[in-house]
This record gives C-alpha cells, structure tokens and sequence, in this order.
RNA sequence: CGCGGGGUAGAGCAGUCAGGCAGCUCGUCGGGCUCAUAACCCGAAGGUCGUUGGUUCAAAUCCAGCCCCCGCAA
C-alpha cells in the first residue's frame, strides 16, 4: 500500500515505523514545521520527522497542509491511503478525496468519547476504568469519521499520562496494521460514532494549579494525568511547586485546604476537601524532580504551612 | 544574545552577602539496645566545593571566562 503519513509528536512515532515495517511504501511525511523549543529558543525537529528522516522518506511541514503547495504535494504523490496520528491540522476536503481507499486517524481514545486534543490526560483525570485506540475513516468535522477498530486498554491505579501513552501510542500501532491490511483485503467494516461523544480540550498549563478544596482522590487523578505534562502544581513560599506523585488518603482532619497536616519520613500530607493528599514525588522551581523524602531531609516542610500562596 | 534559579560526601540542602578548621538531615558500613524493627543509642567511612584562569598571606566564599541541570516564557 502506498501511503502518505501525517503526524507531529511522540504518539505518531510508533505507528509510523510499524507500517515501515509491515512493509508498506510510506511515499512521504507531512508534520508540522520545526519550532523553538526550550530555554534560548532552540529550534527541534518534530519526533516525526526524526523517525522520517531515519527511513529517509520525503518530508514537506507546512503551516497550513491545505494551502496550494500541500495539497499538490500529497497529489503528487499518489497515495493509496493517507494515516494521520496526532498531526495538529485539519485536513480540507481537497485532501480527503485524494487517495483512493481515503483517509484514516489512529485517536487515543474509545471514540465517540474524548474526541479532541487530550484524551489520553482526559481519561485519567475523569477515573476512567478503560480507555484505547481508534482507528476511524477520516472526515472535515473533529474526530467525527466512522470506526474501523477498536481496542481497550485498561488504566492501572498507577497510569500517569505518560504511561499510558505509551500504552495508546503501542496498541495505536498495532492496529493501524491491522486496519492498512483490511482495508487492502476490502474486509473492513464502517461503524457510525453515534451521538454520545465528549470532547478533551487543548490542554492549558493552567489545569495544572491544584484546587485543595477538590477532594483527594480528584487531585490525585489530576496529578498522574498531567504527569508528564504540563504537570500539577501548587505554590509555596510564593515559589512554584510541581507535585509529581501523590497518593489520596481518606483521613478526616482538621484544618485549611491546602494546610500541610502531617509530616513523616517519606511524604508529608495536605488537607483537601475530602481526604488528604499524600505527597511522594514533587520538584520546587528550579531544581529536579525529586523525593518527597529528599525534599523534606533538605528543604524541609512544616506542618501548618498552607501551600497555594 | 528572551527572563530567572541552581551545581558543596551516594541523595536533598546550609555555608557565599561580610574570605580564615568542610557542616546539616537522610542513606551506607560497624557496634549497641530490643521478643523485634523501617524506631532508638554509640561510632566510622565517604569531598579535586562543576571547570579554567585571576586577586589574596589565605578562596566553596571575591573577579572573569567556559560547561552542565532546572523553572518561566515561546
């Protein structure tokens, strides 16, 4: 099969290389443009476009896929079938008619929920049970095509955004595989969504600011979610202070949202609006990510302390 | 040249402003206490103080350059 691949991130990398791999001729890649990136404006090349140039594919990044220039690109090339992954444009309708078997998208979730931008983040801060991969025909709405496949993966206690991306990104892979080779055999099948979906926004820092008036296991919830990105935090001593593992307790006490309310050896614990959070991981302004019990043999917390501030 | 914090024992930090014996908490190792212990007590090992040069009788500390880590912003 012929194919044009689209994607950005780290989540595209896998399926890209098991097409390679399963054999596929991978005609070029379209991923966004290079960006600056870290402290002294950097420029790095997307993930894709690392893996891209290690195949030695042709690669076009453009502002805007459906501008003259993009499109003729694609056309030129003639795929048989376009697979995008987290590529961060929306594709024009001039894109979507020209390959002969269509379009498809690998979406880290069970569509029709968490369509959008986060779902992988989405469905650990909600408490999802499952989440998966879906493999959809591609349409001009978001993440709104008929289902090819689909696969379940659970979400362990101890899934952080991270882990289970690597999850999604893996069986994401997998099944796009799965999917190329139906669609070659003219065995696939096209289930219509429905209308129960939920949408995962674009993740903004800000989600990270942790409200201590939520209850403990939430605030947990939104730690392992956003860990490793954006990451959780909370302010102390008008610093910032990432909270990168934590645990809820359901221990009733007295005292404000947010007060430190015990300390031991290993972590030390915050009052919420239910329970209280037991820090194990955090990283102040600055320095590394750390232990709670590095953090409290050097810079130490004292009970009382109200974080936030 | 985007803004800012930092590099001191295996870990996390204090000491730097005001130059004068290398410190703290934890870990490690040895011993003790204990029915027992991650608890407690006694003791020990472990440092080119990121790096190069400069100033000085004397530099972790002051000055200049370089390397590395991190937060913000993008």
């Amino acid at each position: 099969m012929r194919i044009i691949y689209m994607g950005t991130p780290d989540f595209a990398v896998r399926a890209l290389s098991m097409l390679i791999e399963a054999g596929h001729d991978v005609a070029g890649v379209v991923t966004q443009p290079d960006r600056p990136k870290g402290r002294g404006g950097k420029v790095a090349y997307p993930p894709v476009k690392e893996e891209a140039l290690k195949h030695n594919i042709d690669i076009i990044q453009p502002f805007k896929v459906k501008d003259e220039a993009g499109v003729s690109w694609i056309r030129d090339k003639n795929p048989d079938l376009i697979v995008a992954a987290a590529f961060g444009q929306i594709l024009s309708k001039d894109i979507l008619d020209i390959p002969k078997y269509g379009c498809i998208n690998i979406h880290a979730s069970l569509l029709p929920k968490y369509r959008g931008a986060s779902p992988i983040q989405q469905a650990i801060i909600d408490g999802e049970d499952y989440s998966g991969v879906t493999i959809m025909m591609m349409e001009e709405g978001l993440d709104t095509g008929d289902i090819i496949m689909q696969k379940k993966v659970k979400i362990e206690p101890y899934d952080t955004g991270g882990t289970l991306h690597d999850k999604l990104a893996a069986a994401g892979g997998e099944l796009v595989v799965e999917a190329v080779k139906k669609i070659e055999d003219g065995t696939f099948t096209r289930t219509p969504q429905g209308d129960d979906y939920t949408y995962a926004g674009i993740i903004d820092k800000k989600m990270g600011l942790i409200d201590f008036s939520m209850e403990a296991e939430a605030i947990e919830r939104l730690v392992r979610g956003l860990n490793p990105w954006p990451s959780a935090y909370t302010y102390t001593d008008g610093k910032l202070l990432k909270i990168w593992a934590a645990q809820a307790e359901d221990t009733d006490c007295m005292g404000e949202y947010g007060e430190i309310i015990k300390t031991d050896a290993d972590s030390f614990s915050i009052k919420t609006g239910r329970g209280i959070l037991k820090v194990l991981e955090l990283q102040p302004e600055g320095k590394r990510r750390m232990k709670a019990l590095d953090y409290l043999n050097g810079a130490g917390m004292k009970t009382g302390t109200i974080l936030g501030k």
